[in-house]
DNA sequence: GTGCTATTGAGAATCAATTACAATAATACC
DNA sequence: GGTATTATTGTAATTGATTCTCAATAGCAC
């Protein structure tokens, strides 16, 4: 079975709901299809400014929380200030490795995280909905600089 | 061997780094070790103010990072918008499932971690210095308000 | 097309956290 | 103890990310 793509996701979501779909919704989402890895709100605003959307800040901050929703953009937390996102929609789970010293950031699968999830379900009567692992060091490069 | 108070281990920080001591960054240490579980800065600050003392907002924020320097304190990320912080000096290290609903905090350990940290080193060449975990979901209280 | 109302951009507001500054006080040295 | 040095303090101002207000605009259902 074939899946939708992020804009058949999205209207489908729009409808349902009763949003309106709009052309600066839909930029936003194009811009972020077009960004591999991880963003912030300042570079996707950018991003748009470049190529001559007129789109606001204000009507991206309106709009994440809209495909964070529907399944296809996550936040990501970097505990530096501000939140980052990421597409998600077709990629499969992943944890971050960042490094202290550049901000690389290196993703990785962590299987047991699965089952750590239905142990704490049934050890303490939770739904689990999600987690997040985050890891920190510094690379090989950052390393040697100290 | 007996472990060093968490009032020596800062005084020997502050001694370490020609810093001073002072009552306000004693009477701020003193009020977190009271404190069970977490903690962030306008409740810190509202116990202190309870117990007569004249402690700035200001000077909490200016001395947590001494804290978590010398290893008493750490940040915690409940990615509500601001910092928590807990105890840690003589804690085991763990990790929070969060519920969603009513904001219940339980803790966990995960052995399996430090497995992680070190296949993640030896796979990426990075020094690990340190992960978080954070798992969400509905406690069963939660479940059945639903 | 008309009416309803969701959405927009601009700027104001919010809120945690940081910073500037002048007054104070902890340490080092005599 | 007294003095010089400078870290620390409280206050108030500032920053920066995010949210909100509001009037104008524009989807969408009929
Ligand atoms: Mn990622
Ligand atoms: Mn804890
Ligand atoms: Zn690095
Ligand atoms: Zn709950």
């Amino acid at each position: 079975m074939v899946m939708k793509s992020e804009i058949q996701v999205f209207r489908e979501y729009i409808r349902g709901r009763h949003l309106r779909r709009t052309p600066e919704r839909e930029q936003i989402l194009q811009e972020i299809l077009e960004i591999q890895g991880h963003f912030d709100v300042d570079e996707l605003h950018l991003r748009l400014r470049d190529k001559g959307s007129k789109v606001s800040k204000a009507s991206i901050y309106r709009a994440l929380p809209l495909f964070i929703d529907c399944g296809l953009v996550r936040e990501v937390d970097f505990s530096d200030g501000h939140w980052h996102y990421e597409h998600i929609y077709g990629h499969a789970h992943h944890c971050h490795l960042r490094c202290l010293g550049c901000g690389e950031v290196l993703e990785f699968q962590e299987p047991e995280l699965g089952r750590l999830e239905a142990h704490l379900a049934r050890e303490y009567g939770y739904r689990i909905k999600g987690h997040q692992l985050q890891v920190q060091g510094l690379c090989a490069t950052c390393q040697e600089a100290e």
